[in-house]
DNA sequence: ACTATTTCATCAGTATACCCCGTTTTATTG
DNA sequence: CAATAAAACGGGGTATACTGATGAAATAGT
């Protein structure tokens, strides 16, 4: 198993090389990683990734947004947000049109494909969501939600996915 | 003011889609933006990633080790240590080289340089953590790196990337 | 009314992160 | 010892996520 962790024989002249396991960067980008997969898998019937969900979400919530109310909505960057819309516009799920009073802006909504698979979605998505905090007791749960909560917000104006609203 | 509820004029026929901020999975995926973001923010003068430094880091902790034990030490995919270590080859970090008992095998470890680099990277690693959790009062630092441990361990097999060994 | 700035969108480019598939090499098994 | 399985790597392909630059449209300031 760990057979080599164990002969850390080759080991750094200076001990001083902190593990990866004590440092936040790389916990949140393994949960992360975790997070997706699941999700991928239990969503695999729908062909959908936790970004388009989060987009699809985001339109069902308030349709009609322009991209930069959408990535605001769901937390992802500008210039990603039109690529994830293209997409969900070529499955048919998006329509997307120019805006009347602003024609710089690009105007997208669900179109009824889309809102009953976003509407479909909610079940599966429950359960990955169940699937990767299960490990946890139901006291922890809460306390990790609130802990990501409160970074989140704290940090908020960090990343170029700046969330606009509060929740 | 809750988005979901304010905005209510346009919205769905039935009031039981979540808000983003409900689901663990938006939480985490944007802790790791945030957390992306200030690193290379504060590590722009190396012009180095997350995911090279903690390549860099198993190098530094295991050196001429193997892609797939890279891979496995570092939480990457098998196939993007791949293209992680190729550019570290092509900056003159990381050299690369045919395993003599192994042919299947090519053996990475750490130039001098790379090597130099991976140590002088730790000084500002620490402050991007820092930066990245300072929000947080240290009790809660302290719970949410347990509670964020606790569950990567338990949800290590998922994800193609699980780490091998112990901590 | 006319610049100046800001805002929205897009494009090109880089880097993660993963999948599937095929090839080479090693290990296992009948 | 030959057939098979397994492991390591690479290539091709897709999707996120961001930077920087460009262009078009709206707004502010003079």
């Amino acid at each position: 198993m760990n057979n080599k962790n164990t002969t850390a024989a080759a080991s750094p002249v200076t001990g001083s090389v902190t593990s990866l396991w004590d440092r936040p960067g790389y916990l949140v980008r393994r949960l992360h990683q975790i997070h997706v997969a699941i999700f991928l898998e239990e969503c695999a019937a729908f062909g959908i990734t936790p970004v388009q969900y989060a987009v699809m979400t985001a339109l069902l919530n308030r349709p009609d947004s322009d991209q930069v109310t959408v990535a605001s909505d769901a937390g992802i960057d500008r210039t990603n947000v039109a690529d994830v819309l293209a997409r969900l516009d070529q499955r048919g799920l998006v329509a997307r049109s120019t805006s009347k009073t602003d024609r710089r802006q690009r105007i997208a909504r669900l179109t009824p494909e889309g809102e009953r698979m976003a509407r479909d979605m909610e079940r599966v998505s429950l359960s990955a969501q169940t699937k990767f905090m299960a490990p946890l007791s139901a006291e922890k749960r809460t306390r990790l939600m609130a802990l990501m909560t409160e970074l989140v917000e704290a940090n908020n104006e960090f990343s170029r996915a700046p969330t606009r609203g509060s929740h």
